[in-house]
DNA sequence: TACCAGGATATGG
DNA sequence: CCATATCATGGT
């Protein structure tokens, strides 16, 4: 096992983000334990087992071990923990627009410091887009953990089983029965399976996506057979980390809205629309803190 | 029972 | 362009 220190924003809170990631007991691919988020994840085809755990108030300590170790593994772990919460951008513009908010300020104040986290891997955003498109979100749990255990890789580490996120060149060759046979119904199949294809075929990357605008990058995810609106801005939100990111049929907000906003019933796209007008390009953000005060979410 | 869940697509008007 | 049926299953 090695270790590295992470830095960490000022706007960073490690519990916030841990209890974010700790949101839903079917959660197939990390576990939590004693305040640390214990991961496997594959970086450039290198496997890699990894702790994070909060060390003082700026820093993240990472315990870590490779299966194929050499001196570029340490960069990609922080690579991806950069990515997974999102440490580049900074906040303090976001908390202070939330801040003069009254609608906003409610209730973003009350998870100071949490991050959005992303899912950097872009096959693994999309098809677990498509997988949470019209199902209670525990039912997307059940479906997403059907497919990590029957079809992706897996570490043993003391003792635990940490799962990997299939790879797309494992599921680009399966049938649709391989997945309706896991309950996900035939036009996901069919959608998770193509996509996949794509991505191993180098027609989709997330790095020309991240290339090109905003406005391009969901005109060209919409294009992709099972990709509407929700899932180019959920991919665009979680991954691409396009802060304008912003999923406008997203039931999960709707229900926040209604909440937050005392209405008596779920607010019209129109409203929101017009709502979000003031949100400054922190529409994923905004978003995303919703997304918390909800009891289940993702 | 009927209706809603992180929606998207196909079809008919 | 808009409305509706369909999808699969779990929860309420």
């Amino acid at each position: 096992m090695q270790t590295l220190l992470l830095r960490t924003p000022e706007e960073f809170n490690f519990q916030q983000c841990l209890r974010y990631l700790g949101r839903s007991a079917r959660e197939s691919l990390h576990h939590i334990e004693d305040g640390k988020w214990i991961k496997a994840v594959n970086l450039n085809h290198r496997k890699i087992i990894f702790e994070v755990s909060a060390q003082g108030k700026n820093q993240l300590e990472v315990k870590y071990t490779a299966r194929n170790p050499d001196k570029r593994v340490a960069a990609l772990l922080v690579n991806y923990l950069v990515e997974v919460f999102d440490l580049t951008t900074d906040l303090k513009p976001f908390y202070q627009l939330t801040a003069q908010d009254a609608l906003l300020s409610k209730f973003v104040s009350n998870h100071y410091g949490l991050r959005l986290i992303g899912i950097p891997d872009l096959f693994e955003a999309f098809a677990w887009a498509i997988i949470g498109q019209q199902i209670n979100l525990d039912f997307a749990y059940t479906l997403k953990r059907r497919l990590v255990t029957q079809f992706g890789d897996a570490a043993e580490y003391e003792g635990r089983t940490l799962y990997l996120f299939p790879e797309p060149e494992k599921i680009a060759s399966l049938s649709f029965t391989d997945l309706t046979g896991l309950q996900f119904s035939a036009r996901k199949a069919e959608y998770v399976i193509g996509i996949a294809q794509s991505i191993k075929k180098g027609a989709i990357t997330k790095e020309s996506l991240k290339s090109i605008s905003f406005e391009d990058a969901i005109h060209r995810m919409r294009k992709i057979r099972g990709v509407g609106n929700w899932t180019a801005n959920y991919v665009a939100m979680k991954c691409l980390r396009m802060p304008e990111a912003f999923p406008l049929e997203d039931v999960g907000l709707h229900n926040a809205l209604k909440r937050i906003m005392n209405l008596d019933k779920k607010p019209e796209i129109d409203m929101i629309k017009e709502l979000s007008k003031s949100w400054g390009g922190w529409q994923a953000y905004i978003t995303f803190y919703f997304w918390q005060t909800l009891a289940t979410y993702a």
